[in-house]
Formats: C-alpha cells, sequence, structure tokens
DNA sequence: GTCTATAGCCAGATAGAC
DNA sequence: GTCTATCTGGCTATAGAC
C-alpha cells in the first residue's frame, strides 16, 4: 500500500464505516429487508454518495461478505500457527467465534438461492479465492480430525464442511437468544456441543 | 362441514391448488422472491381473482404454513399411536419427514425476522393452536427421551425443538443435493444422524 | 464527492365491466 | 368470481448543481 496519501486513507475510512453498518444491517434483518435508503442514513450520507463508492446493492453485500471472509481466512491462519491445538479443537474455535460474531450482530447473513446475488458472489475473484483457501484450511483440518478418529470417518468432508458453514448462521442460537433466558456464552457451547456431539446422549 | 354444496367444494378444490402453488414457490426460492404474478400465473388465474380468495400475499404464505402444521399435527397423531416405537424414534421419524418434503420441493420456508409477517403468523388462531399443539406433542417425546437416556438430559427442552425446527429446514441438505453427488435418502439419513449424534465419532 | 431532486421500475393491491 | 386495466407506494439507481 504505498498509494497511503491522505486522500485515500479518508475513502477507505469512509468505505469502512459503510461496510460496517450493511454487515450490522445484514445481520439484523437479512438482504431483501434492507434498504439503501436506511444504509446511507445510518452512514449520515446522502443515498448518491453511496453510489460513488459501490455500484450497486449487490456491491455493498459483496463487501461485506468479502470482509467477513477475509476475517475468516486470518483466524483460520491463526489456528493453523497454534500447533497445540488438535484439528477438532480448530473446527470448533472457528465456530465457536463465528457464532459469538452472529449473537452480537454482526454476522452478515445473505438468502441462499438469490440468484443474481450469487452470481455477483461468484463473479468476484478476491471472494472466490478466499473461499477456496478457507475451504482448503477447514477441510485439511476436517481429514486430520477424522484420522484422529475425532470427526467420523463415514462422514463425506462436503457434508461436514456445509455442516460447519451452516451451524455459523444457525437460527438456533438466535432464537434462544430472543428467549432471554440464557446467557450468550452458555448458548454458544450449545450450538458447538450439538454440531459435534448430537443431541443424543453420550459418555461422559 | 354440512355446508357441503357443489359451488362450496369447487371453491376448496381451488384454494387448495391456489395453497399448493405457494407452498412450491415457497420452498423453491422463499417469500421475498416469490410474487403474486408469478402465483397466479401458475395456478392458471388472473391476480384480481386471488385476492377474491386471499386478503393478502401474507394470507396465502400464512395459508402455506397453516397447512404444513396441520400436516406435521397429523404425523405426530399417527406416531403417538404407535407404542411400538420409543420416543427418540418418534423424533427422528417426524424429522425424518420433514427432511423429505424439503428435498422433495414442498416444505415451505418463511424468513425468520420478516416481522409483519410474522405478527400475521402469531395473530392467526389456527395457526398458533397447531403449533402450540405440536410443540406440546414433540415436548413431550423429548421429556420421555431424556428420562429413557436416549436424549442429553442436561439440555433445556426448548432448545432440542428449536434444534429440531431448524433441521427440518436445515440448508446442509438442499446444499448437497445440489452438488448431486448423492442419493436423497442418504442425505436425509445423514442430516438426522448428525442432527442427533453429531459430527464427532461415536462407539457403534 | 457531496448533496437535492427525480427518473424508472417493479410488485402488491384495486376498480369496474361482465 | 373472473377478467383486463390501472393505481399506488416503495425501492434502486441516476442527473445535475455545487
Amino acid at each position: 500500500m504505498t498509494k497511503g496519501s491522505l486522500r485515500e486513507k479518508v475513502l477507505r475510512v469512509r468505505e469502512d464505516a459503510i461496510v460496517d453498518v450493511v454487515n450490522r444491517l445484514l445481520a439484523e434483518k437479512g438482504y431483501e429487508q434492507m434498504t439503501v435508503d436506511e444504509i446511507a442514513a445510518d452512514v449520515g450520507i446522502a443515498k448518491a454518495s453511496l453510489y460513488k463508492h459501490f455500484a450497486s446493492k449487490e456491491a455493498l453485500a459483496v463487501a461485506a461478505m468479502l470482509r467477513l471472509l477475509e476475517r475468516a481466512v486470518e483466524m483460520a491462519r491463526q489456528l493453523d500457527a497454534r500447533a497445540e491445538v488438535a484439528p477438532v479443537g480448530r473446527l470448533r474455535a472457528l465456530l465457536r467465534w463465528a457464532v459469538r460474531l452472529q449473537l452480537a450482530g454482526e454476522l452478515p447473513m445473505l438468502p441462499l438461492h438469490h440468484t443474481s446475488l450469487h452470481s455477483e458472489l461468484a463473479g468476484d475473484a478476491a471472494c472466490v479465492e478466499l473461499l477456496a483457501q478457507l475451504t482448503d484450511a477447514l477441510g485439511a483440518w476436517v481429514l486430520q480430525a477424522q484420522a484422529d478418529g475425532q470427526v467420523d470417518r463415514s462422514l463425506p468432508v462436503e457434508l461436514v464442511l456445509y455442516t460447519l458453514y451452516a451451524r455459523a448462521a444457525d437460527p438456533v442460537a438466535g432464537l434462544l437468544k430472543a428467549g432471554g433466558v440464557h446467557e450468550d456464552e452458555q448458548i454458544v457451547e450449545w450450538v458447538i456441543d450439538t454440531c459435534f456431539g448430537g443431541l443424543g446422549t453420550r459418555p461422559s
């Protein structure tokens, strides 16, 4: 980043603030219910100014997902450096990070079947690259965990990965939080434990 | 139903056809992506005619959920009559029914955080009543399964129920089906087994 | 790059004839 | 109750002055 002129730094900060708002709104109400007017109002700028930074509402959503992926890959990198943590422990740690994010209202969520949005994401090279990195890292952990006997060997790796991604956005966490009875950390541990251990009784 | 005149029967059949289409579209593309124009076109009637049967798009969605609940309660009733099936087996059977429905493209899905839709559902007495019945039946099974040592006693009943509802709509099933590699029945069993047994290795 | 004002479009809902 | 034609509101996106 040798182009760190003041002007560009201010731009980055502004765009970061925008993505912050998009991130929060995507977590709160989802893509369709989020309006560009609301984003602009929350950021505190005019709607037209938003479009000077991002070409479309879809581009805004992509930016939010991109930042999420960057952070997830960074988390995975840090966990890879900790040799004392077993592969299954790394999987649990990454899921824990994501569920905490969700409960904090900071996990952006997109509709799974929105075709034009899906194309936009698939067309973004950075997104595709980061997702590939994340999948590679997690896939390796799953294989090791299966070799260790910590994850069921009969399950295909893709099933395990899909399940982990799905549990990161598990509605169960939000429903329990909405109940207001339990502590956030208790909810997080339940989601993780039932993901890896299931609902059934296991030998303690 | 003493009012079974021919005229009313025709009406019921027509409305059933409408709900069929709504059901399929809700399963395919979700509430927001489903348009009233598309519903009318698929049913083969004019949009204005739809509004003679249902007051709004939200009312259409409620009708679809109502029918789903009716069928779920009926399934629960049938399972309750089968004394030879253990409580945990009943829970698994009901989940199996729902996941099969999802893979067949017949499980209507609504956005969890859509406030006006949520009010509409909560305001429908029949919906509330059926959901209460279903929750009572499933709650009793969970308690029995916990007493049997088949479901973890440390988990609150609400967590188990939320998890079961969430797994019925688990995106993992659809993602695996989209992969095209595995048979539907294999996917169903994986979803159920990982729901109750988790991803981890268990003593076979 | 920021704003105000507005274009353009789409989807939910309705009017009114038959 | 069904239709065609239309209204209406809200939302994405843009024009154009500063």
